[in-house]
RNA sequence: UGCUCAGUAGCUCAAUGGUAGAGCGAUCGGCUGUUAACCGAUAGGUUGUAGGUUCGAGCCCUACCUGAGCAGCCA
């Protein structure tokens, strides 16, 4: 606890304030004064006495103020304090166990700054829609500080993964001029009178950063404009997407198995108090430990017949497959060699079973479905053409990412993993909107 | 796009076809230890829109609007 006091204190940039985190840390000492800057989170009084909840960001903490041994006006900005309202207030800091998270303030001046007249969140319930209308001030609360830090930390475990693995970021581009797999709905933009879409994945140009790089990644947002209402859907998403030169399918299972366990071990590991905020069950997250179990299309296809479930052979999972495949693990489980015909026309068939394609996808336990897809690419120029032309794909537009196949071609695999269903299933939410600061769903563009 | 459901006070929800209500929030008052405090009072409504049935519609019927869940697409 020292050591990482001292490590704040040398990061400290801010001379005049304290904050909150670094009193309920135990940074600072019972009987100290000091001045906090934040806003109202609640208010109590009970007499004479008056409680202020104050929340700065990194915590919140409680403020209390004995009326009578204070000047009049110091009482007045008090007591005029709404929900939200901003404000610096110092005190001395007393270690009571009344008090939540074992500390408060025992208030010897109030600086009202900005005004909250009416805030619209009260501490009691709301529906989703009103909350989402008012996603900008949501995020002050509880609940989606806990999701957001969770995110952080999932994203800061993805860059350290990769980046402690040799791996070289390769940011791909956002305006494309054409649809990479061909088959989702894109966002069309003018761009200088001609078309250009927003990216649907950025896998094509991650196999030419694995090509100059052997290890590559890129990691931005996505954009995809179906006009689908589900839990599991959003307009606009984040992706991380690795490829790697000289992997085949097995090493990419490997990677992606490896990948989820950890960041998943990370998050229990950094985050156990915003999990438990969240009421998430985290015995389910321990099993994410490698290997994952690995299941054979055909093999799956079995689990649905025994389990009654309506399914033709040769077709993709549904959402209900899918659930009904995971359930039967304790962990991720990694489905592999899918029907060719089903998957992207990049994706190489297996010599040994040329209908089926050396693809794998990730079903996250609990029902949260396909969290990670990928697959070994197709590296025969000849055949890529071929199945280019298959998918009534404008060849034009990927003669530059046939030229990775002309000039030295090598086995290749790569996956995306999406981060907002990561996030949804790790903090154990019903709906992917409250996992991204700012959801874009077909009815939402705003705030 | 299809199926299902919903829309009543700022919010969350009640109301057999018969006088539109509660809790929270807001405002005012009370209480020296509150924990989503508690107690008392006050204000707050064109029941999504338009039409229809009926002596009478928040409730029944039709159309429309808005949204949600599921499916498809996928991460």
């Amino acid at each position: 606890m020292a050591e990482k006091a001292r490590q704040v204190k040398d990061f400290s940039f801010m001379q005049s304030t304290v904050y909150i985190e670094d009193i309920l840390n135990h940074r600072a000492n019972d009987g100290t004064e000091v001045t906090l800057q934040g806003w109202l989170y609640h208010k109590r009084s009970s007499g004479k006495l008056l409680f202020l909840l104050v929340r700065d960001g990194t915590g919140i903490m409680q403020c209390t103020l004995f009326k009578p041994s204070l000047d009049a006006k110091t009482v007045e900005a008090a007591e005029g304090l709404s929900q939200e309202a901003s404000l610096t207030i110092t005190g001395t800091v007393h270690k009571d166990d009344r008090a939540p998270g074992g500390y408060e303030l025992q208030v010897s001046g109030v600086t009202p700054m900005g005004s909250s007249v009416d805030y619209p969140i009260t501490p009691k319930e709301h529906g989703p829609e009103f909350l989402m209308d008012y996603r900008h001030l949501w995020l002050r609360s509880k609940n989606q500080h806990a999701i957001l830090r969770i995110r952080h930390t999932i994203i800061k475990a993805i860059r350290d993964f990769f980046d402690n693995r040799g791996f070289t970021l390769v940011d791909t581009p956002i305006f494309t001029p054409a649809a990479c797999e061909g088959t989702s709905t894109l966002f069309e933009t003018d761009y200088f009178d001609t078309k250009a879409y927003l990216t649907q994945s950025g896998q094509l140009y991650a196999e030419a950063g694995a090509m100059a790089f052997g290890k590559a990644y890129c990691f931005g947002p996505t954009f995809r404009a179906e006009k689908s209402k589900t839990r599991r859907h959003l307009t606009e998403f984040w992706m991380v997407e690795p490829e790697v030169a000289f992997a085949d399918l097995a090493d990419n299972m490997v990677l992606a198995e490896q990948f989820l366990e950890y960041i998943v071990q990370t998050v229990l590991k950094d985050r156990a108090e915003e999990l438990t905020t969240l009421e998430r069950d985290t015995t389910k997250l321990e099993n994410v430990k490698a290997p994952f179990p690995r299941v054979h299309y055909d093999e799956a296809v079995k689990i649905l017949k025994e389990a009654g479930l309506p399914f033709e052979y040769g077709n993709d999972f549904g959402a209900p497959d899918e659930t009904a495949i995971s359930e039967k693990f304790d962990r991720p489980v990694i489905i592999h060699h899918y029907p060719s015909a089903v998957k992207s026309f990049y994706m190489k068939r297996d010599p040994g079973e040329p209908d089926k394609a050396l693809a794998m996808d990730i079903l996250a336990p609990e029902g949260y479905g396909e969290i990670v897809g990928g697959s070994q690419r197709e590296d025969d120029y000849e055949v890529l053409l071929a199945r280019i032309k298959e998918h009534k794909l404008p060849a034009e537009a990927f003669d530059w990412y046939l030229d990775l196949r002309r000039y030295g071609t090598v086995p290749h695999s790569g996956f995306g993993l999406g981060v907002e269903r990561t996030v949804a299933w790790i903090c154990g939410l019903q709906h992917v909107r409250e996992t991204i600061p700012f959801a874009r769903m077909i009815h939402r563009l705003k705030p």
